[in-house]
RNA sequence: GGCGGUGUAGCUCAGUCGGUUAGAGCAUGCGGCUCAUAUCCGCAGUGUCCGGGGUUCAAGUCCCUGCACCGCCA
């Protein structure tokens, strides 16, 4: 089984920001869920650098445009290099080689009839050089220059995708779960009720001459959505190889809310005027609200993704991501939530048991994982819950439903702090007798804390590989495919435990 | 203006097909433990389920309507 996901290409007109973040986060993480399941997973990210907007950034900034993009390019890579993202491509639409795969595109459709020549008339303010509609007009007047708009015609390419709308709207109504949640598809669908517009995909060059240049007329560039859409067959080294056949079946794009429309429309009726399969799901997630309290004194901006993780630390960003956003409707972030999140979840809640449990161990054991005995009622009692924990979590996690898979690994948590205070292995380490309880209880709560370990690593890969570290996992108990790490019992006896600092340090309480 | 979403504890939210006394986490208060990162465990709560009307033996849930906020479209 194979498994394709990517996130957009992000927009170099500014830099990455909390949204961004998120996306990519999910991204990865759903990636790195797929290959712990052993799957074949290919994972995208990149920037999209043509269009006016770009333009126009650089210019603001005062530096030549491939400058431009490249400087900013290297700040998302950066970022994501920042998040622990294993991505395994990265693409910009300035590469050569997806040029020539939007220029393959385009003639496909071109030659196939769907795309024609003809007037396109709007409202254009020559200061700004793009075209506004009416709405985005303050009293009748161009927002930046406060001129009159002109109403001009000019000609263009434009994709009849009017064409494959009832295509769409069947396709969308015989595959439930292809745009998800079912909110978006929803959405999609409403917007289908009314007639289609045919799409405007070119830009002539005497006005815009930053994009790929239409195979078919030199004299036009190509619209940037049409151009950045085509990065998810460049990826794949389309038409070339057999990463395309291979990987495009199990295509998942990740996207946020207000791009939609071009993923969830042109997107889908452009591959099929080009003859390709859609992609297998469209996964569409909300907004961080910022919320109105003060953000911290310490950063300008706390919402900047390098700021956040310099001050928090990568895992307790990302597991707040997963953890506090359920997938698809908006959320708040703010300082306090993150700030609650760290201390509750992860330093007392899980850290604190990881810790007092190690400790036990090398208190009472020298820090070798004893050998379990017969297991009575409250010991069978742990590893059932973990065996649910991980089938709950198996279920949710490839559903998007990271808040729910999440929980279900605390409630475990939760539970093997509460079997602590059950069994009390401080009183059995001081009777000689309950010698062989006592390691019955400690081999239960270090092999639970293995499964909490196999299961978070797609989450904060970091901290569970401190954990495997210190629960002295070799590779046979690590990097293995999840089914063969889920089997209780697997963790041996006379294992050697490794002592480590606190794995998510408690955060006090602002001065 | 059209379409859609949301409104549940102090805060953030879950609530399946209409079905017992409406739940969780955080925050708060009290008690317990000492292995642990002042952590953990137990107990205690507090509700005009946005307002109004309707259907039903039964409504947080379904229908109508009003209000507030949000999104998409024009």
């Amino acid at each position: 089984m194979t498994i394709y996901i990517t996130t957009p290409i992000y927009y170099v007109n500014a830099e990455p920001h909390l949204g961004h973040a998120y996306t990519t986060v999910v991204a990865d993480a759903l990636a790195r869920f797929h290959r712990l399941l052993g799957e074949e997973v290919r994972f995208q990210t990149g920037t999209d650098e043509h269009g006016e907007k770009v333009l126009e950034a650089a210019r603001e900034a005062g530096l030549p445009v491939k400058d431009f993009v490249d400087r900013i390019s290297g700040i998302f890579r950066q970022t994501w290099d920042g998040l622990d993202i294993s991505y395994d491509t990265y693409i910009r639409t300035t590469a050569p080689e997806h040029i020539k795969v939007v220029q393959e595109i385009l003639a496909r459709v071109y030659e196939s009839g769907d795309i024609y020549f003809g007037d396109y008339g709007g409202l254009y303010c020559f200061g700004c050089e793009r075209f506004y509609l009416e709405r985005e007009l303050v009293e009748g007047r161009c927002p930046d220059h406060l001129v009159l708009p002109t109403a001009i015609k000019e000609e263009n390419y434009f994709f009849r995708m009017s064409r494959y709308q009832d295509w769409l709207k069947d396709y969308i109504k015989a595959h439930p779960d292809w745009i998800r949640p079912e909110r978006y598809r929803n959405e999609v669908l409403a917007f289908l009720k009314e007639p289609l517009e045919d799409l405007c995909i070119s830009r002539p060059k005497r006005r815009l001459d930053w994009g790929i240049p239409l195979p078919f007329d030199g004299n036009y560039v190509t619209y940037v959505w049409f151009d950045a859409l085509i990065n998810y067959l460049t990826g794949l080294g389309y038409p070339k190889g057999s990463d395309f056949p291979k990987y495009w079946p199990g295509a998942q794009h990740l996207i946020a809310k207000d791009i939609l429309k071009p993923h969830g429309i042109y997107w889908p009726t452009m591959l099929k005027a080009a003859g390709l399969e859609p992609f297998q799901h469209l996964n569409v997630h909300g907004y961080w609200q910022m919320s109105q309290g003060k953000m911290s004194k310490s950063l300008g901006n706390v919402v900047e993704p390098r700021s956040l993780t310099a001050l928090y630390g990568i895992d307790q960003v990302r597991f707040f991501f997963l953890r506090e956003m359920v997938f698809g409707l908006d959320a708040n972030f703010s300082e306090a939530a993150l700030k609650a999140r760290i201390n509750a979840d992860l330093a007392n809640d899980l850290g604190n048991l990881f810790a007092r449990s190690l400790g036990m161990a090398f208190k009472y054991r020298q820090g070798l994982v004893p050998a379990p005995g017969t297991p009575q009622a409250l010991d069978q009692e742990v590893a059932g819950r973990a065996q649910e924990m991980a089938a709950d979590f198996l279920h949710y996690f490839p559903a998007l439903e990271f808040s729910k898979a999440l929980h279900g690994v605390w409630e475990f948590i939760n539970h093997l702090n509460r079997y602590i205070v059950a069994c009390a292995p401080w009183e059995l380490a001081k009777a000689p007798q309950e010698a062989g309880r006592l390691d019955t209880v400690l081999y239960h709560l270090l092999e639970g804390l293995r499964w909490i370990a196999a299961l978070l690593r797609p989450v904060m890969p970091g901290s569970a590989l401190k954990m495997s570290e210190q629960l002295g996992l070799g590779l046979a108990l690590w990097d293995q495919p999840l089914p063969h790490l889920l089997k209780w019992g697997r963790l041996t006896p006379g294992t050697q435990l490794q002592k480590g600092p606190a794995l998510f340090p408690r955060l006090e309480a602002e001065g």
